[in-house]
DNA sequence: TTGCGATTCAAACAGTCGTTTAATACACTC
DNA sequence: GAGTGTATTAAACGACTGTTTGAATCGCAA
């Protein structure tokens, strides 16, 4: 197998074969999905040769697997959130919905790394179920007791999660189908494509107004 | 071409080639998408000959296309929705809630046409412009300007159209990916597999007044 | 029956894919 | 310099894909 690493000094151009054809597959994997994406494009992007991904990553999933993996971790390290604030409930949600907005809508099509992972999310393989495990579902978790906190009455399991997912939908329903969103809404302007910081910080806003509105309005709702 | 209707007779059985084409390819495009789907498959389950799909299609696309069209025709007349109601805005928003959020749930996995479409929308083709511009995109206006109603101030083009995302938003996220919304949510009971009609009923109940107490929390902070 | 267009059929075609192989080059110890 | 395990390479393999082809079959009018 691979070993560890060969070079000692840390010179950017001069990356292993296994880190070439990582990052070569990321952009790839992201755009075509799994099965449209080729190992021979990948290899000929990465310039390596075609035998490379056999001999890296055993076979054409596990490099996808390692891929997808290595996206999340890029993409979470770039927006990193406290899960045990003290600060008053809407605040942490605020913060939540912060960094869900800004982690998707970089720029225009968004970044490989999300794209890459909303097509792990719509069309899951077991890459997806240990992502849930070790984060999303900690993720989800935490979400929900802050929508417990703003709501004031007790919910049911139920209402917490319904609410909760209310909260995720708002501000993942742009990633989910970008393109289609554009064939909507078209030259309209909105949000589509170039999404400026200020539009971003005002999105993020506004779904966080509408969501403590929301919670507010259902909880009275449920209590009655 | 196809000779239009040879059978004179309605018996079930007796479908044309054609037709059971159509029928037998959208469960298939559903569950693998359209790479993953092979026309051999297609054509064994609809017990034709191979070369039916090119003969009676052109070729794959232009069956994937077709496939589509008719699942969304299926799913539309399914749920009817009248635009031009002069009930109250809150009740119309109920109605859009409804037919959303009732439309994608029907069972655990959804029928195959939610399926189908779902792909198309999250990796569009033509099929999906033509969608988007006949019926998603004067869904999406009647509700916005249902959504600017509810909030009484005057919202912006930015701000009506964020707000109306977001109610879509809450109702999509169950379906854009079901099966990692079950990994995250597991055995915690709750939505995933099999919702019942109860539960669909009040899912949709407590998202439409989210989506009310959202709107005017949200409009308060715009007017401000 | 004969002829004709529409449909169905078995078979093959041409291309692409992931993977394997066997030979080679390299870095390093003894 | 011989030996050794790792890494890279060009080439091929075998399987599977969408599509085409040319003959066979059917329904039906003249």
């Amino acid at each position: 197998m691979q070993s560890a690493s060969q070079q000692s000094d840390n010179s950017a151009p001069a990356e292993s074969t296994h880190d070439r054809v990582l990052l070569a597959a990321g952009p790839i994997f992201a755009e075509k999905g799994f099965r449209d994406a080729t190992i021979r494009e990948i290899c000929h992007a990465a310039d390596v040769n075609l035998a490379s991904v056999n001999y890296h990553f055993r076979d054409k999933r596990g490099l996808y697997h390692e891929t997808v993996l290595h996206a999340h971790q890029m993409q979470s390290a770039m927006f990193p959130i406290d899960f045990n604030s003290d600060a008053p409930p809407a605040e942490k949600l605020e913060q939540f919905v912060f960094k869900i907005v800004h982690s998707m809508a970089i720029n225009q099509t968004g970044p490989w790394q999300v794209r890459l992972l909303m097509n792990e999310i719509q069309n899951p393989t077991d890459t997806c179920r240990q992502l849930a495990r070790d984060h999303f579902r900690p993720f989800v978790e935490a979400l929900t007791k802050i929508v417990q906190e703003i709501a004031q009455v007790k919910l049911t399991s139920f209402e917490r999660t319904t609410l909760a997912m209310s909260v995720i939908g708002q501000c993942m329903i742009y990633r989910f189908a970008p393109e289609a969103n554009a064939m909507i809404q078209q030259s309209d302007a909105i949000h589509p494509q170039q999404t400026t910081k200020e539009e971003l910080q005002s999105m993020a806003q506004l779904i966080t107004s509408f969501s403590i509105g929301g919670i507010e309005a259902a909880a009275k709702r449920c209590s009655s």
